[in-house]
Parts: C-alpha cells; structure tokens; sequence
RNA sequence: GGCCCCUUCAUCUAAUGGUUAGGAUACUGCCCUUUCAAGGCAGCGAUACGGGUUCGAAUCCCGUAGGGGUCACCA
C-alpha cells in the first residue's frame, strides 16, 4: 500500500467510560499502521488531575481489545518510547517548557484565575471580538520575574504566539488552513500544579514517539495553529494532520452520551458483536467499493486509503447497526452464537439493579432509542436471570443448549434479544389467562379443541423420526381444516400452552427440543388452566 | 458573536466534467409463511440556493443560506 510505515496513537484521557469517538479514531489510526506496516500507539493522557477516573485506563483497554482494536504498543503492554501514561513523563514537559522559557518562546504567567474569570467576563460584556488572555504577563521584566518567583508566587508558563501575519496549517484532507496570528492567544503549556496541558504534553510525546501522523478528531482544527507553532518553536518537523469528522447525534450536533449511547461498555452490554460495531464505525466516511457494506477487518484493510475519507460529519445511526449487527448474529456458526449467549448472560449476571426501568423523564427522547433502551433493560434482567442455567447447560448438559440456537439466531438483532425466546425452554410455568388462548376472530371454545386435537395428534407421533416435521405440518392442517379453523389460529393456542406467548420460536421445532413428555405436560396443564377459567 | 470546518434521498454513502444520479438502513406494499423473524420482489425518496467557467457541472470557481466545531491552568 503506502509507502513508509506510519508511526499512529490514539490518546484518550481517563476520565470516564470509553467512548465510542475513541474507538472510532483507533480504527483509523490502527488501519494506517496496518496498511503501511507501521505501528498503532495507545497513550493515555492523564494530565488533569481533577477529572481522573481510576477504572477508566483499563476500561479503555478493555474496549480496545474487545473490539480488536489493540495497540501495538501502550501502557499494558510497553514498547520503545515506554512509559505511554503522561503522568510517567512529567520531567520531559518540564524540561521541554524550559527549554522553551530559555530560549524565550514562552514565558511565565502570574496571573490569577480570579483575573482571569474578570477578564473573560469585561470581554463578554464588551462583546469582544478576541475573548482571551490578554498577554500581560509577556511583558513582564526579568526583575518582575524574579520577585514574582521569590515571592513564591504560582505561575503557568504560556507559548508566545506570534502577533503579526498568518499562520498556516497543513490538514490532509482539507489542504492548507490559514489563521490570523494576532487571533490566536498565548495558551497556557504548563499549568500551575507542574502538569503539561494537552497541547504541551501532546506534542512533546507526538515527537519523542516518532508519530508520523495525527489523525484525530475535527474539533481539534481550532488549536492545530497553537501546535504547528509550539513545533516551531522546538523546531521540529510536524507530523501530518488528518482531522476527521465528528460522530453525530441524530440532530447533527457531536454525539453526546445525552442524546446518544456513547460508552463502549454499553454497546457490548446491549448485545452488540464487537465486529458488528468495528464495521459500522468503518462504515462512517468511508466506503468500500462495489457498495460492500459487510466487511471484515481484513477487507477494510484491503481498501482502506485515508485520502478516500468522507469528511462530512455522520450522524451515528443506531438502527443501521442494529440492522448490522442481525447480519453479523445470522452469520455466526451455533457453536459460536451460542458461546457468545453464554458469555452474555454471564456478563449481565447479577446486575438487576443497573437495568431497573427508566423512569419517564429519563428516558431518551428519540424513539428508536427509547424503545430500544426500554426493551434492553428488560431484556437484560431476563437474560442475566437465566445466566446460572445457561451455563449449566452449555457446561453440563450442551444438548439442550445446542438444538435452540438455530430456531433463535435469525429473530436477533442483538444478543439480548435472546431474552425474548430462551425462557420458555428453561421454565415450566407460565402465567397466562384464558384470554391468552383466543385467537383473532375465534372463541375460547376454539382454543379448547385446538388444544385437545394437538394433544391426541402429538401423544401419538414419534418425535424421533425423521419425517415428523412435515407429518406434523400435514396433520396440523389437516386437523385444522377438520375444525374449519386456519392453520395460525389452530396453533395460536398450542403456542400459548407451549411457550406462554403468542411469539416464539418454530412450534413444532421447539416441541422437538422440549421432548414429548414436557411438551404433553404443558399441553394439559393449559386445558386444565382453561377447563378451570 | 469572532474564527474555522462541512453540505448528494430521513440516515450511511457511490458516482473524482458526459449515469434514467447507484447501493444500504428506515418506511410502505406484495410474495413466502405456523406466530415473530429472516428472505424475495416492488415502491417512496437527494445533488441546499444563486451566479459563473464549460459543448456539457453533483463534480471546478464565487456568493448566499443552513448545519457543526471552537473560543479553560479539560482533553
């Protein structure tokens, strides 16, 4: 593919669950790496301490992995330009905005956050066309300096920007991006605590990691100038920027956890195949061609050409993945589909409480998601309820586990959706009512010799042989014919008694997997249930 | 508000000066069907607007409008 290995990083800050945008920018950076046989660099940037989440780092770790999205080289795992956790590094920003102070590109500011809110405020007010710092502390003399210090004053360290002409960036996409100078303000690279903010930090490591290229997310355009010219005023070489675009919500503002599902850790409780996930996400700006929409890690790589991105901003369609990922469920072979139940359930063991009901005002405002987040809460606790006896019977009796897999895996969209079939094979009471038993223009006195006629045709078949499926179907409509019923509403009731719901999987299937004794079994307890109502 | 970015069906996108503007999701209808799905077929549906350039513009240029991002000792 390309010519020279890319040197690319994701560099996500540890302060909260791991975002979909991350994994998003991984896969881009990873498939540059892996076309150019360079590497993909995980980066924690944990310089706020005040945002810090402790679970987060390994959180974003676990998410890269599930998704297959791992580094080449990261805080787990080390690597040449080891440590890969900012706070590791502090003594290089520090000496970076030193050497910077020395050779008077930056300078220190004393200014207090108290005069600096005022000043923002006056700006507001006067309704500014620069809101900003206002450059005092650069004119401060070495003797101000030295007070200041001796005083024990705390202080920041600022870049000075230039103040006259344009400044020039370079976006792979988008060409060459010019910037008024005196527009820009003299950014703080050291703050006060001795942490390097992320402009500082960032580019000191870009550097000392050999990054050939940033490929992040556009709302970063805004400070590209800020670190074109701190590359200057090291004077290094700056890698190539590559701004993609923004994750969407529906009403194409930046995708936000309020309006949109954005934590990782969601889309995997919710049942989404982490390939089903990693298709989609390369499915925003960017296409294969012959309008190949299902397609491998491998054959994204086949394709992948970075200038071939579509930069406008996607709106993040949770119903196409739902759509993608049916895809990807009806593609799994049993063994697997029924692993990855297995490893569902597990996962949503014994956490009730976290899929309670939402309460109204709380739940989403889009209806697709807030029928979707209603139904997986739902779901959720059901399946987790049922974990301890799917595993047992995945470890100890795989028999009964293996033959429901192919009647379920085409009705599902998401793994939890399973919730909806599984039950009825592992329960043996149901709560239903006589009205249950009715049928669309029909009476309950229907249901009763529907009932009583499946009852005799199923005692006398054999569930072992190999035609009985289409013996069933042919006596099902014979006998359905016989009582001037429809097939459907013949076995609408048989349904009922079978599997306590007017959905469900294959009937006579599921009969087969429930044996004739418990299929016989449910049978009568529903014609004693309708005998009694 | 200043600065910057973006603009093909509702949504994801294809078409890199010549196509009846293609595909997918969603939606609708029909078929299949033992409920629900899945599947098959069909329908609906877009080049934001206005000027240029050109024999010819979704495609190149300018303007307008709309949307978005950003303006922290957060990243």
């Amino acid at each position: 593919m390309s010519a020279k290995p890319a040197r690319v990083r994701v560099a996500p800050s540890p302060t909260g669950d791991p975002h979909v945008g991350t994994a998003y920018m991984a896969l881009f950076n990873k498939a540059l790496a892996d076309t150019t046989g360079g590497q993909f660099i995980l980066r924690i940037e944990d310089t706020d301490r005040t945002r810090y989440v402790a679970d987060s780092e390994a959180q974003i770790f676990e998410a890269l992995a599930w998704l297959a999205l791992t580094p080449h080289e990261g805080p787990h795992k080390g690597g040449p330009c080891a440590p890969y956790r900012q706070s590791e590094r502090l003594p290089m920003y520090k000496e970076a905005a030193d050497t910077l102070l020395r050779h008077g590109k930056a300078y220190k500011c004393y200014c207090t956050s108290e005069r600096l809110e005022t000043l923002r405020k006056i700006q507001q007010a006067e309704k500014a066309k620069l809101l900003g710092y206002d450059g005092l502390c650069r004119s401060l003399s070495e003797a101000e300096i030295a007070a200041n210090d001796a005083a024990g004053k705390p202080c920041v360290v600022r870049l000075k920007m230039p103040r006259e002409g344009d400044i020039e960036v370079h976006d792979f996409f988008r060409g060459v991006l010019k910037f008024i100078a005196a527009e820009q303000q003299d950014a703080v690279l050291l703050k006060s605590d001795g942490f390097p903010t992320y402009h500082l930090a960032n580019i000191v490591d870009d550097h000392a990691m050999g990054i050939t290229h940033v490929i992040r997310a556009e709302e970063w355009i805004p400070s590209t100038p800020l670190h074109f010219e701190l590359y200057r005023a090291f004077g290094w070489d700056a890698p190539v920027f590559a701004h993609m675009p923004l994750l969407r919500n529906k009403d194409k503002s930046k995708i936000s956890k309020r309006k949109n599902p954005t934590s990782l850790l969601w889309y995997r409780d919710a049942g989404f195949l982490p390939e089903a996930l990693r298709n989609f996400l390369g499915l925003m700006g960017f296409s294969l061609p012959n309008d190949q929409e299902i397609f491998t890690y491998d054959e994204f790589l086949r394709h992948f050409d970075l200038a071939k991105v579509n930069i406008g901003g996607p709106i993040f369609d949770l119903q196409k993945l739902h759509w993608l990922n049916g895809e990807y469920i009806r593609k799994l072979p049993h063994a697997e589909l029924e692993k990855r139940l297995v490893e569902q359930a597990k996962l949503l063991m014994h956490r009730e409480r976290e899929f309670a009901d939402l309460p109204e005002d709380q739940l989403p405002q889009e209806t697709f998601l807030r029928d979707f987040e209603t139904k997986r809460r739902q779901r959720s606790r059901v399946l987790g309820a049922l974990a301890p006896e799917l595993m047992t019977s995945y470890e100890v009796n795989p028999q009964l586990l293996a033959p429901i897999i192919p009647l379920i895996q085409e009705r599902m969209h998401t793994l939890v959706e399973a919730a909806d079939y599984l039950p009825m094979f592992f329960t043996r009471e149901f709560a239903y009512t006589p009205e249950d038993f009715i049928q669309k223009k029909h009476t309950l006195d229907d249901a009763k010799k529907a009932l009583a006629a499946a009852r005799e045709m199923l005692a006398g078949s054999d569930l072992e042989h190999p035609d009985w499926l289409t013996r069933m179907d042919e006596q099902s409509r014979a006998k359905a014919e016989q009582l001037g019923m429809k097939i459907g509403p013949y076995l609408g009731p048989v349904r009922m008694a079978i599997t306590g719901s007017r959905v469900s999987p294959p009937l006579m299937e599921s009969i087969r997997v429930l044996g004739k004794e418990e299929a016989l079994r449910r049978i009568d307890a529903a014609i004693n249930a309708l005998a009694q109502g």
